[in-house]
DNA sequence: ATAATGTCGACTATTTCAATCTAGATTTCA
DNA sequence: TGAAATCTAGATTGAAATAGTCGACATTAT
């Protein structure tokens, strides 16, 4: 049931180029989406190469080029790069919406695993094409925001370097009993939802 | 996010080995599960091996030999078989509860891919680790019963050919509007719930 | 002009997948 | 006792996927 490290190396840059879409940053290199998720570079190129051709990037060729999202954030679910990358959620074919195949049981209305596995993709299509780019993104800055961490693409492409805000304001080490919630959905709701 | 044709030849072998339990078949031959499932006679020996190897199946030699299932199907979780065959149920291994494996990125907590990930696994395994064997072959039962389909295993493994018993009871087209429903987890229901 | 960057295609090494093959050990029953 | 049927065990194979790498080229900003 393993999403391939190129499926994940896309998301990633995906969500790189989400989050500097939301601090003002319109193009961000390859080498700094591979130094930023310490993906190999050659391999990331390759992949950028696959999402431009997909439409979900555009690309500024050239020095001081890079990619950008080629629509909002909201309008890329997560299943859609998926699915690009490493085709049906299903677990087996027989069970794919977008792909079925014909498996290899005689009859597939009596078919107890089939049935199972149905529900498995309904649960992972559930998620993945429920949530977008746009959902990741928030809870992403979200957390990082409220814990003070340093966001990445902060720095303008081009200008020198340029003397960097200091927000500093360390959240008081809250002593309560609730633990922060882990997954995105809750996430979604608030941290510490529930 | 596949199964691996491994993953699904273990759990169609299973399930049928459930089956033969509960239609009175103590002992069911590997060329008999192969032909039931129509699924490669060497291929699927190998698979028995590691099935055996790993406590969930008990195997006879010998003429007349054959494999049953070692522990009740009720103590036999479909994650249980999927991790064995096919490894850890997780999407990626930073969110693994069972083989953790540190990824790429400088921060885990701050992870929107992570957190995602995190509610895909647990959608997965909700399903995977809480429904077993005996939950799948008895809403297989139920739906070939209801349609009379021919149930496979209720030959005697060493006597001569019988007569069959000719069940007949074909159900009347039912004209309602409701659809029978597909996913496993309905199913133990009963049919046409929700 | 030149330096930095994306583009494109070929290349490769490793692993996994999905089997198959061969030979041997065990059991039943004539 | 011997033949037939069956599981056991390990080696081997071929194809595909995975996870990259390399090098030449095109484009753009300065």
């Amino acid at each position: 049931m393993k999403l391939s490290k190129k499926g994940e190396y896309a998301l990633r840059a995906l969500i790189d180029l989400g989050i500097a879409t939301e601090v003002g940053r319109s193009l961000v290199q390859v080498t700094e989406l591979a130094a930023n998720e310490q993906l190999p570079i050659k391999f990331l190129e390759q992949i950028m190469q696959l999402l431009k051709e997909a439409g979900l990037v555009e690309s500024q060729r050239g020095k001081f080029g890079g990619y950008r999202l080629a629509l909002p954030a909201g309008k890329i679910a997560i299943g859609q790069v998926v699915r690009l990358i490493d085709g049906p959620l299903a677990p087996i074919g027989c069970v794919s919406q977008t792909a079925y195949e014909k498996c290899s049981c005689p009859d597939e209305t009596h078919c107890g695993l089939r049935m199972l596995m149905l529900d498995v993709r309904n649960a992972i299509t559930n998620i993945l094409d429920r949530y977008s780019l746009a959902d990741v993104v928030e809870v992403t800055l979200r957390k990082m925001r409220r814990d003070a961490v340093p966001l990445p693409f902060t720095q303008p492409l081009r200008a020198a370097q340029q003397a960097r805000e200091r927000r500093k304001h360390p959240l008081a080490t809250w002593s309560g009993r609730l633990q922060p919630v882990e997954g995105l959905i809750n996430n979604l709701l608030g941290d510490y939802a529930i």
